[in-house]
DNA sequence: ATTATCTATAGATCTATAGATAATGC
DNA sequence: ATTATCTATAGATCTATAGATAATGC
């Protein structure tokens, strides 16, 4: 059985159905992650990826069909593969990363793009939903689930100042201490988020114990290739 | 319906260049606000200010013109009349409110536009600056910058989930417990942020701090003399 | 023969401008 | 006469489609 040539490699044959389906797809993801979905145009999309921008709506149907697949494509990975302790760490220290190679930049993406459409803000609120439902678990409030909305709140508002405005000091920032002042002065709000340090909240019910050691495993997996196949198992809520 | 010229409050005279002006950027602020920079035409502005939008650029010159004067005219006035420690909460709260009666929309307008062009970007820098440097003030840190970028990153990330996303259960959630959640756990960041109650947390010392009275300052919107700031005047006719 | 790819262009917006029209002031 | 307002349209994009071209498989 035949399989098809490997793909992943910067050059393609010239006839690779497959190949270019998955090359606009890339290209998509990092045209929409650098200027947000209505600015990225499909000639642009269609130029990185090296083909004609005919190409992109057989393979797509559409425009808006292209970006569903890509948000499709990211995010989840992310979540199945991180514990709920860990998530909004991770995802954090994604973000700080800002779209190095083989990162997750679905929020990014969501972050240049809402206020485009109606539809992609329902893509935000989809991916949303999924974060936010890993981060209620954290607290045994009633008020759980409001929580983990203001958390993953933070979590955007810190990508839109640092990635989307570029605030200084916030973009040359220390990713450990964003870090450290963030999850901290969170543990307040998340019962049952790890602090990374001391962080100035005291007479907290949670033991500020476990310090170090958290953050240098997280700053790893977060930067590098989150993809499935080495992190944790993780534990899939509900 | 017969044209008689009525003029109230609400509909100028037909032939009134102050007020024609002063229309345009009513509308255009709450179109931008809405829909945000992109997604509201000069059409759509200028209908909705009841005038013709050949007007617009007769009297603007451009719409990124037009743009830089909405967000001139509003922001700086809840700057000026709110006191650094409560400038959070009453920022927070005029978020909430999600822009009733003479509120400040300046950052909604922002959370709505961003992403479209970097001038955009820019102009919501600027005004993130100025928050940021107050909210700055409010902790002893070394990082205390960094810590007012924190800040304002909560404040607009909530902003962008509430009022763009419409996340549930943030949406339909009672300000005061949203303000009183987020409120609280700043306290781990800006020391000089006085407590709303008691934050969910016990063991806090709450000193019965009269949980936040939304603050007038935002309401007065005084129009007055904001005209031809920064150079933005229009072609002026022969 | 099949089909991946490209050429050319329709069709829909949107910003912006030039010039015509009409309401005011002197 | 002045000028606020409107009509008509240029000019620039951008998405999407129809049909031509060319590389593969049988």
């Amino acid at each position: 059985m035949a399989d098809t040539p490997q793909h992943g490699a910067a050059s393609a044959s010239r006839r690779d159905a497959q190949g270019t389906r998955l090359r606009l797809l890339d290209a998509a993801s990092g045209l929409f992650a650098e200027r947000g979905y209505e600015r990225a145009t499909v000639r642009d999309i269609a130029d990185r990826a090296g083909v004609n921008q005919a190409l992109l709506f057989r393979y797509f149907g559409s425009k808006k069909a292209l970006f569903g697949e890509v948000m499709a494509r990211g995010g989840h990975e992310q979540l199945r593969t991180t514990p709920a302790e860990r998530l909004f760490e991770v995802a954090l220290r994604g973000m700080l990363a800002g779209g190095r190679e083989g990162a997750d930049r679905s929020l990014e993406v969501c972050l240049r793009s809402v206020g485009g459409s109606d539809e992609i803000a329902d893509a935000l609120r989809g991916l949303g939903e999924e974060y936010a439902a890993v981060l209620a678990t954290l607290s045994e409030s009633d008020t759980g689930s409001l929580r983990g909305d203001l958390a993953l709140s933070w979590l955007l508002g810190i990508g839109l100042m640092r990635v989307v405005v570029g605030k200084e000091p916030l973009v040359s920032a220390d990713p450990d201490t964003v870090c450290r002042l963030v999850v901290g002065a969170l543990g307040g709000l998340l019962e049952g988020l790890p602090q990374t340090g001391e962080a100035g909240e005291p007479g907290e019910g949670a033991e500020a114990g476990k310090a170090g050691v958290l953050g240098e495993a997280v700053k790893a997996e977060g930067v590098d290739g989150v993809d499935g196949t080495g992190g944790g198992r993780a534990r899939i809520p509900r």
